[in-house]
DNA sequence: TCAATCTTGACTTATTTGCTCAGGATAGTC
DNA sequence: GACTATCCTGAGCAAATAAGTCAAGATTGA
């Protein structure tokens, strides 16, 4: 497991922060519906809200909502606010140039690798995911039946 | 960076072992070339040869060489070898069984993560990596002359 | 016999992760 | 204008992991 629990817990707080939208949600009641400790989150959204995903409405009745739409958000740039870069190696960082000079043969096939991750998770807006999460509990409603 | 750099080094070594097929290269040649401390390419290539990927050849004039041939032992298994699972987050690993019930609303974005890995590293052997990087090494000497 | 090489396992050191805790600032509401 | 819900910040900490280092031994060719 590589993506840490920042990141795995900041999509999912986006998530459902972005589900009713225009109306702020608390972050204690994402911290339950999603089962995360609320000090720990405070931390993770506190980024999202200085990158510019959230903003917070303080005060009672207060919350987060979306600063930006959901279908403008994709999955790469909230991990990696989140998470700083997610190369698989050093070698393919933005702004690292290689030790070995390239002779190791192996760089061409962490860059293949690292293309197909910012496909994947760069193909993928938060308005998706929130569709998924949503099928997902009405699939799970229909089995409990 | 979340791919260790024992499965870096692991692969380079693979590498520069499959390079002359039939004669044994010690490890004191490998970690020259690629630029490895022996002591800790010892560790990791003790790893290859218990998963069948290397044999040695002890005492004087001995060394390593491939346990199978090149095309038959691709990037996927060398990593998952030295490294464990590497999928993204816990809920995709093979054995595990998500504790939030698929509510979570992301996890298919990491089933999807995981599926691209997968194709990448499986769908390269070390045959090609052998080629690649004896094209890079030519390149190198062609633009130093 | 000697030296080159593989083999093993314990140990170390630094960093990162995943939190917890304490305390404050801000702003609606009664 | 007190009360309370909420955001906001920074320090601290335990456990795990990474990336080696070190020491000592086994095996075999020359």
């Amino acid at each position: 497991m590589w993506i840490s629990t920042r990141a795995q817990y900041g999509l999912r707080a986006l998530i459902e922060i972005g589900r009713q939208p225009g109306q702020p949600i608390s972050l204690k009641e994402v911290a339950t519906r999603q089962g995360i400790s609320l000090h720990y989150l405070e931390q993770i959204v506190g980024g999202l809200r200085r990158a510019g995903f959230v903003q917070s409405v303080r005060g009672a009745r207060g919350g987060y909502q979306l600063a930006r739409p959901a279908a403008g958000i994709n999955a790469y740039e909230v991990v990696t606010t989140l998470e700083g870069s997610i190369a698989p190696v050093q070698c393919v960082e933005d702004d690292h140039t290689c030790a070995s000079q390239n002779v190791c043969g192996t760089q061409e096939l962490w860059f293949r690798v690292n293309a197909a991750l910012r496909e994947v998770l760069g193909g993928t807006t938060l308005a998706d995911l929130i569709v998924e999460a949503q099928e997902q509990q009405h699939a799970r409603l229909i089995q409990l039946a």
